[in-house]
DNA sequence: AAAACATATCAAAAAAAATTGATTTGAGGG
DNA sequence: CCCTCAAATCAATTTTTTTTGATATGTTTT
């Protein structure tokens, strides 16, 4: 169960509203921490702790400069998402449409 | 916030280990819900909860046999999933690497 | 029609995640 | 240095999700 854990902290990442929103903010380039919290209803230690989800998820990258903490998507990140999406949800091989285990 | 909230559905269904356990076995074809609670720390209401949101999400589909009801992967539900996954993480354009709305 | 069975649903409890306000850390600027 | 500012962390609270046990629904078997 340790691997799927690991493997739902990507998914993690992308199941809440407010993260989706950042995300989306992030689509049109690089922004700051200031500049994303304005138009959401967050408070700045709400969007420090989601930013920390979505660094930790790969999705999105910081670069520190001076005081201020920049966020951009990162190609790796999505590209791994991808991936895993793929890799969890795909059939191994092809198979007959039927359960056949369950013959009770 | 709404699309967002539709949104997140898909990547809340993966954000479950046990989830992304039952996923993994589907991938080995069609089971039905007491083949699938068999290896599973799940009791019956625990699984049948899992199933819902599994197929509410559209990855997992469900076909009824008499009393049994057997779950298969769904393979639109995944294409929806990593086109959503793509949509959300891709950045618009080709932009400047800085933030440029951060000048202060 | 009654009994047995598979699964779904419900309500209550437990566990996990998100929010909030206060405090800390660390970088500049006077 | 001291002060200010951006962001991170912490502890307490609130909200959401998951689990559990009991009950309901619908199907097959006898």
């Amino acid at each position: 169960m340790e691997a799927y854990q690991e493997n739902a902290k990507v998914f993690k990442a992308l199941c809440d509203p407010k993260r989706l929103a950042i995300l989306e903010q992030l689509r049109s380039g690089e922004k700051c921490a200031c500049v994303l919290q304005e138009p959401m209803d967050l408070t700045q230690s709400g969007l420090s702790y989601h930013m920390r989800i979505l660094c930790d998820s790969g999705l999105v990258v910081s670069r520190q400069e001076g005081k201020w903490t920049h966020y951009r998507l990162s190609e790796s990140g999505r590209n791994n998402a991808v991936k895993l999406l793929l890799a969890i949800t795909t059939p191994v091989a092809e198979q007959g449409d039927r359960c056949l285990s369950c013959d009770r």
